[in-house]
Parts: C-alpha cells; sequence; structure tokens
RNA sequence: GCCUGGGUGGUGGAAUGGUAGACACGCGAGACUUAAAAUCUUGUGGCCGCAAGGUCGUGAGGGUUCAAGUCCCUCCCCAGGCACCA
C-alpha cells in the first residue's frame, strides 16, 4: 500500500500541468464555448500569500476545474493590481523603493500561487504598474478626456491627513480613510474627475446579470436615485428675485411654512437682509469650521438663522421665513421647502423655531386632522389622501403630486428633476505609486492632453518618493518640464497620479489580448472572450471597484470598443475566514499563516479544509485540528483507491455521491461536495470498489483536490490528464431505491419507522404501519381521525 | 433610525413544510502496541430509564398546519451596508 505524499506528488503535478499547458486557453480560438472565470487580482503589498488569498484562489480555481470538467473552454488568468496604494505602503513600510518591493512581491506571489496549483495563467504578466499596462490606462483616460467625462476643477475635496492624497468619495467611511482609517478633512482643490454621474441612470440598470440582490441594492442605494421637482419660489422683500428649491414630496406644499437653505449655498447671501448679513456670515463660519463627522452627528439639535428675506409659497401665497440652516445638505439645489407635519427633519427644525405644522395629508378620506401637529408620527410621511389643499383636497396624494407638477410645468416656476446621490470620481492622487495623468499644461495653449502616439508618459524614477502633500513627481524637473504638443512652446505636465481603482477598472478588458502593443485590446479577440461568466471577490468592493469597472466598462461600451454592457455577468462574494469567531489581525494575534500547514499537509488538504470549514459565501471559522478531518479523508481516499471490489450495492452509495457532489458543486456548496465524498468514502473503504467506481469518484474529487485526483488517475493506468475528462454522470435508476424508510407519525410525533417499497399504495402503508407496536399502542388511545400518506416519506395519523 | 443577511449540540456546520443535528472537529469506550502517536472499531443534543422507550429541544413569545429550524405576526441579539439626500 503506497501511503500519500503530498509534498512530492504535488510538485511532479505542478511541473507537468505547467510543462503540458493543458490550463492554457485558446484565446485566439475556443474550441469549445468560452468561459471566463476571474478573481479579483491582488496587490503585491507583502511577500507572502494569507489565508485570505486562498480562500478566494482556492476555491475559484476548483470551480474553473469544474467548469472545465463540464465541457467548456475555461480561461482563469491572474495578475497584479501593483500600483496604488497598498504597493507603496509597503514600500515606506520597509523603506525599500516600490519598484523594487513590488518587483520582489510579484515574483514571490506567483511562486506561491503556482505552488497552490491553480490552473491560474500568470504567464500573461498583466501588472498594472508595467509601463505596457499603463500606457494604456493612459489611454483610457483620454478616451474619457475626449468624450467630456475627464474634467479639471476646483471643489471641495476629501484630504487623508495620514496618506497625505485627496480621495474619492467611494474611498471615505465614516469620515476616515478607508485604507489606514485616520481623519479626512475637507479641502478646497483643483482635481481631476471622472464624470460617472453621467452615468448615473446607466449605472442602475443591472441588465441580464446574475449579481447578489445585497450588492445591487448597495450599489443602488449609493447611487441614490430621487425623482422629484425643483421649484422657483419668489422673494417677498425684492422683486423678480427667486429661490429655487428641490423636492420629491410636492404634494405637501399647502403645508409648506419655511425655506431653509445650505450654508455652502453659492448664491446665499443673496437670500439675506442687509441686517442680518453679519450674523448669517458669522453662522456660516461656524458651520464650515465643524468637521463633517461633527455635522452629521446623529442627536444633534438643528440650528439655523433667520436671513431676514421671505419666500412665497406658490399655491398659497403665503410669505414663509428663509433660513440658513447647517442640516441642509447640497443636494438638490441646496435649498428645501420645510413642511414640517409631514417630514420628521422639518418638523424637528419647526418646534425649535416656533413654526406652524399643519397637516395636509390624511391616511384615509375622513381622517381627522390637525392645523397644528403635536408630536411625530413615522406615519405622518406616508401617502395619503389631501386635506386643507385648495383644490387638490380630497385627491390622492400621489395623483395631487402629479397634478401640481403639471400646473408648475404649465405655468413655467418649476420642473420635474432626477436627483443622484452619486458624485463625480476623484482620480487625482498626490501620491507617487500611480500612473501619471497624462495632460500637459501650456502657458499659451492651456491643458493639452498628451497625444495618443507620444505615450505612455512614462513613471519616473524618484528616490524620495515619501507623500508631503503634493505629487512627488513634482519634485523631478526632468518629468515636469516638457513641450507642447500642440504649439511646442515650454509646458508642465500634470504631476498627479490615478487613484489604483481607474488601473483595476478595466485589466478584465486586458487579460484575453494582455500582449498587445498595438492597442490597449483588440475588440475582435475581447468580443469573443467577455463578458466575464463568473467574478470572485470581496463585498467590501460593492461601491468602489465593481462600480468603476461597470462606469468604465459601459464608457468603452459607448465607445464602440466593446460589445458587452456589462463587464460581469455573474458575481460571487467570498465569506471571510475567522479565527475563534474574531476577524483576524496582527494586532490581535490570531493570523492563521498558510504556509506552515501547507507545508505539512498539501496545498490539496489546505484548500479543501477551507473550502470543507463552511459554505464559501458565508466564510468559516479556522480550526489548527479541524484540518486533521480533511487530511484523514485524504489518506482514506488514496486508501480506499488502491483496494478493489465494488459491486452493486457500493453502485448505490456511489451513484448517491455522485449525485450530491454534482448538485452542491453547481451550487458553489463546496462544503457540501466534500462532505458527500467523505460519506462515500466511509463506506467505499469498508466494502472496496471497482475500476470503474474509482475512475468516476476521481473525476468528482479532481475540482477540490486536482494533485490528488491526477495522481491517482494516473494509477488507474491513464495517461492523459483527468480534467480532459468529463463530470461524472450519476445514473438516475440507481438513484432511485426501491424500498425507502417512511417515517410514521401520529398526532405529529415520530412513533416509529419502517421500510416499505417506495411504491406502495396508500391503503397498503398505512395497514403497514397500524401493524407496528409502537403505533397501534398510540391509535388505541382515541379515535383516528385522519390519516396522512406523502409517498416516500411520512405515514401519519391523528387520533382524538 | 433605515436596508440587507444571520441566530441550530461542547465547536465548524447539514436539513425541496415531512425521521433536526448529514459531514467533520472534540470527547468517551475498545482493538493494535512494552508504551505513546498514528490507524481501526464503536458510542456521543439534554434529562429520565438496565433496556424497550419516554420527554424536552433549532434566539424569545404567539399563530397557521396532521406536521414548523423552514410559513405568518410581535420582539431580542449578532454581522455587514447606508445614514439629516428633503
Amino acid at each position: 500500500m503506497i501511503k500519500y505524499d503530498p509534498q512530492q506528488i504535488e510538485a511532479k503535478w505542478q511541473a507537468k500541468w505547467q510543462e503540458s499547458g493543458v490550463f492554457r486557453a485558446n484565446l485566439e480560438n475556443p474550441s469549445k464555448v468560452k468561459y471566463y472565470n476571474l478573481t479579483m487580482f491582488p496587490y503585491p503589498s507583502g511577500a507572502n500569500l494569507h489565508i485570505g488569498h486562498w480562500y478566494n484562489y482556492g476555491p475559484v480555481d476548483t470551480w474553473g476545474r469544474f467548469m472545465k470538467m463540464q465541457g467548456y473552454e475555461v480561461f482563469q488568468p491572474m495578475g497584479f493590481d501593483s500600483f496604488g496604494l497598498p504597493a507603496e505602503n509597503y514600500a515606506i513600510k520597509t523603506g525599500v523603493h516600490p519598484a523594487e518591493t513590488t518587483r520582489t512581491n510579484i515574483d514571490k506571489m506567483k511562486e506561491q500561487i503556482r505552488a497552490m496549483g491553480g490552473m491560474y495563467d500568470l504567464d500573461l504578466n498583466l501588472e498594472t504598474s508595467s509601463p505596457e499596462y499603463y500606457k494604456w490606462t493612459q489611454w483610457v483616460f483620454l478616451k474619457l478626456y475626449e468624450k467630456g467625462l475627464a474634467y479639471r476643477k476646483e471643489a471641495p475635496v476629501n484630504w487623508c491627513t495620514s496618506c497625505m492624497t485627496v480621495l474619492a468619495n467611494e474611498q471615505v467611511e465614516d469620515g476616515h480613510c478607508e485604507r489606514c482609517k485616520n481623519e479626512v478633512l475637507q479641502k478646497n482643490l483643483t482635481q481631476w474627475f471622472f464624470k460617472i454621474t453621467d452615468y448615473a441612470e446607466k449605472l442602475l440598470e443591472y441588465k441580464d446579470i446574475e449579481w447578489p440582490e445585497r450588492t445591487i441594492l448597495m450599489q443602488k442605494n449609493w447611487i441614490g436615485r430621487s425623482e422629484g421637482c425643483e421649484a422657483d419660489f419668489r422673494i417677498a422683500e425684492v422683486d423678480e428675485l427667486k429661490i429655487r428649491i428641490f423636492t420629491t414630496r410636492f404634494d405637501t406644499i399647502y403645508g409648506t411654512t419655511f425655506v431653509a437653505i445650505a450654508p455652502e449655498h453659492p448664491d446665499l447671501m443673496t437670500y439675506v437682509s442687509d441686517e442680518k448679513r453679519d450674523e448669517v456670515q458669522k453662522y456660516v463660519n461656524e458651520a464650515k469650521k465643524k468637521s463633517e463627522l461633527e455635522r452629521q452627528m446623529e442627536d444633534k439639535e438643528k440650528t439655523g438663522i433667520r436671513t431676514g428675506m421671505h419666500a412665497i409659497n406658490p399655491m398659497t401665497g403665503e410669505k414663509m421665513p428663509i433660513f440658513v440652516a447647517d442640516f441642509v445638505l447640497m443636494y438638490g439645489t441646496g435649498a428645501l421647502m420645510g413642511t414640517p407635519a409631514h417630514d420628521e427633519r422639518d418638523f424637528e427644525f419647526a418646534k425649535i423655531m416656533g413654526l406652524r405644522t399643519p397637516q395636509v395629508i390624511v391616511e384615509k378620506e375622513g381622517d381627522q386632522y390637525e392645523d397644528d401637529v403635536k408630536e411625530w408620527k413615522e406615519s405622518l410621511h406616508d401617502h395619503g389622501i389631501m386635506v386643507a389643499s385648495g383644490p387638490y383636497t380630497g385627491m390622492k396624494s400621489l395623483d395631487a403630486l402629479e397634478k401640481m407638477c403639471q400646473q408648475m410645468e404649465i405655468e413655467g416656476w418649476g420642473k420635474r428633476v432626477v436627483n443622484y446621490r452619486l458624485r463625480d470620481w476623484l482620480i487625482s492622487r498626490q501620491r507617487y505609486w500611480g500612473a501619471p495623468i497624462p495632460i500637459i499644461y501650456c502657458e499659451k495653449c492651456g491643458e493639452v492632453p498628451v497625444p495618443e502616439e507620444d505615450l505612455p508618459v512614462v513613471h519616473p524614477h524618484i528616490e524620495e518618493y515619501v507623500p508631503k502633500g503634493k505629487s512627488p513627481l513634482a519634485t523631478s524637473d526632468e518629468f515636469v518640464n516638457t513641450s507642447c504638443p500642440k504649439c511646442s512652446g515650454p509646458a508642465k505636465r500634470e504631476v498627479d497620479t490615478m487613484d489604483t481603482f481607474v488601473c483595476s477598472s478595466w485589466y478584465f478588458l486586458r487579460y484575453p489580448d494582455a500582449t498587445n502593443t498595438e492597442a490597449a485590446w483588440d475588440k475582435e479577440r475581447v468580443d469573443k472572450w467577455m463578458p466575464v461568466d463568473m467574478y470572485i471577490g470581496g463585498p467590501e468592493h460593492a461601491c468602489m471597484h465593481l462600480l468603476y469597472a461597470r462606469f468604465i466598462h459601459k464608457v468603452m461600451h459607448d465607445l464602440g470598443y466593446v460589445e458587452t454592457e456589462e463587464p460581469f455577468k455573474r458575481l460571487v462574494h467570498q465569506g471571510m475566514v475567522t479565527k475563534d469567531g474574531a476577524k483576524m489581525s496582527k494586532s490581535k494575534g490570531n493570523v492563521v499563516s498558510p504556509d506552515e500547514f501547507v507545508s505539512e499537509f498539501g496545498s490539496d488538504v489546505f484548500r479543501m479544509y477551507l473550502m470543507f470549514m463552511g459554505p464559501f459565501t458565508e466564510g468559516g471559522d479556522w480550526n489548527d485540528r479541524g484540518i486533521m478531518g480533511v487530511s484523514r479523508f485524504v489518506d482514506r481516499f488514496f486508501r480506499m483507491m488502491q483496494r478493489d471490489g465494488g459491486g452493486e450495492g457500493v453502485d448505490l452509495f456511489l451513484h448517491k455521491a455522485i449525485f450530491q457532489v454534482g448538485d452542491a458543486m453547481e451550487k458553489m456548496h463546496f462544503n457540501k461536495a466534500i462532505a458527500a465524498l467523505m460519506e462515500f468514502t466511509n463506506e467505499g473503504l469498508k466494502r472496496g470498489t471497482s475500476l470503474k467506481q474509482k475512475e468516476m469518484l476521481v473525476k468528482a474529487l479532481a475540482p477540490l483536490a486536482p494533485h490528488l485526483a491526477e495522481e491517482v488517475w494516473e494509477m488507474l493506468g491513464h495517461k492523459e490528464s483527468v480534467f480532459l475528462e468529463e463530470w461524472p454522470q450519476a445514473d438516475p435508476a440507481m438513484l432511485v431505491e426501491d424500498k425507502v424508510t417512511y417515517a410514521v407519525q401520529v398526532n405529529g410525533k415520530l412513533r416509529a419507522t419502517v421500510e416499505l417499497f417506495k411504491n406502495i399504495s396508500e391503503a397498503e402503508a398505512i395497514k403497514s404501519a397500524r401493524e407496528l407496536e409502537n403505533v397501534s399502542k398510540y391509535l388505541e388511545e382515541g379515535e383516528v381521525v385522519k390519516e396522512v400518506f406523502v409517498p416516500g416519506r411520512i405515514i401519519g395519523f391523528v387520533v382524538k
């Protein structure tokens, strides 16, 4: 009996796979139906793969191998997201130049990924920090620029005090940097933006894609579409002066008693009377001083002051005071109509300011209403029937909303609009390790894009790259000083680099054509392979990478560079590995390092244990001893393969197991697939298995433990890879057992079980059940008022 | 506060409304061994019982049903997301 030796076996097969290229997809001419199986590429911020990488890449590879055995031409590439903060911060920490750390980290990670034994194609050498790649990132920028989707503007932006750079809204969590967790301040700076807001509507479409509902919801929430209207209210004190407000509930206008303006409103002072000027200015200054965090504190009492002017309610003609208040955001028009009876925030504000709170909507016809609502109720926010609303009284509020909008539009003092919470994507970074923005500033011609033929704008080698608040690229005279592409006069380069999320927003288009030097990709080639059929990665990217990638992809689609509208057809998020129920972290000291376990048990056992721990999408809890269970299983499986026997009795178990494995694999329930194989092995080891049975089992195990499977496949006398085989199918005839165990219940309680023929008649089944001792005893206690028969499952009696 | 997921043995986790706890870890007993490890056999939700069996059990409380972890209502707790967006 040969003992299972993972070190020797795994090295052997990794070498064979590399040599035979059995897993390399034919990118030019896929002979079978293509399957683009993709995992989010790693950033080289350390030299070793951590358990999270394994938890991601192991199952993704298992899935790819499963699909290969399903008969697809599987393309499963992997590259590196090597520009950006993670790689740069690693360099700063170690004091070694990022060009160097990135190189060594990538080489080490590649070696480790190879040792994992996945079918990943690493030979495409896609690295976002290589000139061959970032040349085309710059090209993407230029395409957006040509379309007016990249623009430069001064705006209040998020500034991370520790990373010393600006950040996009998506990269700020609770007023803190998504990466380093330090505080983020607001600063006015001139920066480059991508006009993602132009695509807000298209990004809400999600056509023909299978994504987790919650991810779509998160994105929808982030985009934050709201339908409403903008209306001009006349100002009582100044002829011809109007203020424009935004509301989604114009139907409540008869209950509007004030107008409030955001402190940041550009025209705020127009609506302030002379005597209030100083007071308002003081309030605005105070508001600006408060950090974003303070302003958004939940239980903070609302503040605001009167501006001394009044707006005229366009429906009632009533004069309403105008306030400046810091609970009003620069959203919509930066001014709102306050309807205290039907909005909780307005209610709170009105109470503080002593304003009227008239109710104008009731739940149903005939309900009492209050001229002055005393207490807030959540139901006041609902739609219902109009009251005290002039000609609209008695209408359903939704109908009234429609009619009022029509009136407003006909009379010309307002219009329907759609607003989004989504802001444009700020892509400038004042950091060294990123793709230079391909723009040149000329004294005469102004802002000039670098012509395509001059790409790439080479990222300069700079020794002093530690962030100081200004892009380190600015310190290189050689880089900065250039000539204008238009007039050839003296000019300066843009010194900021691009957000690393720009690099990663299109890499999946590069893989199928990764060595192209003429274009970012060949359309025909990419159209063959897109969309990505399966995309697997962490859920934390929902409103960052996954949103950006969809945006860039849609732009490329609209420009005619790709056929598909969505980049990722199916999306799955893997769960997280915990230790003793807690997130692993260096500070807690509960980090599990894969290496020691891999060298002890081998890659197959390690990846299988990760899959066995729990459902892939839920994650699982690591247990140092738990891996022993999988290791034992592998030993037992290997032993079973060397023991003969088998027969029809074993076939029954086998086909059931094969069915269960296939079913579980399809649903990515890898834990259940492994359990089914274990269950069979417990039986098969006792009874022995025939060659034919062994072959089926090896195929079913192959995606989960590829090295082991290849070794056994060879032992069984095969010359070619097991991954060229078809996925085994359970014989339906073997799945239908003629005898089944029925559960017998009396009054819903299980009293006995009985073996009966599956196709037994109801009458006969009930008769046999009645005869059981432990059943008849309960039946005698009363009268049987009902009999239940569920074929193949249950026989039940109701006794009274 | 709002929107998602979740709460099942000592542990990780299984269960198209139909025998709750598959599979595994751990633990107990036994075999092999001078011994230990490994391996093998076997048991393992709680309580009562020598056993047969009984009884209670899927976060809490109600409900629907012959039958509820699963469906409905109310509430509690945990994780993630959003958070004054008018």
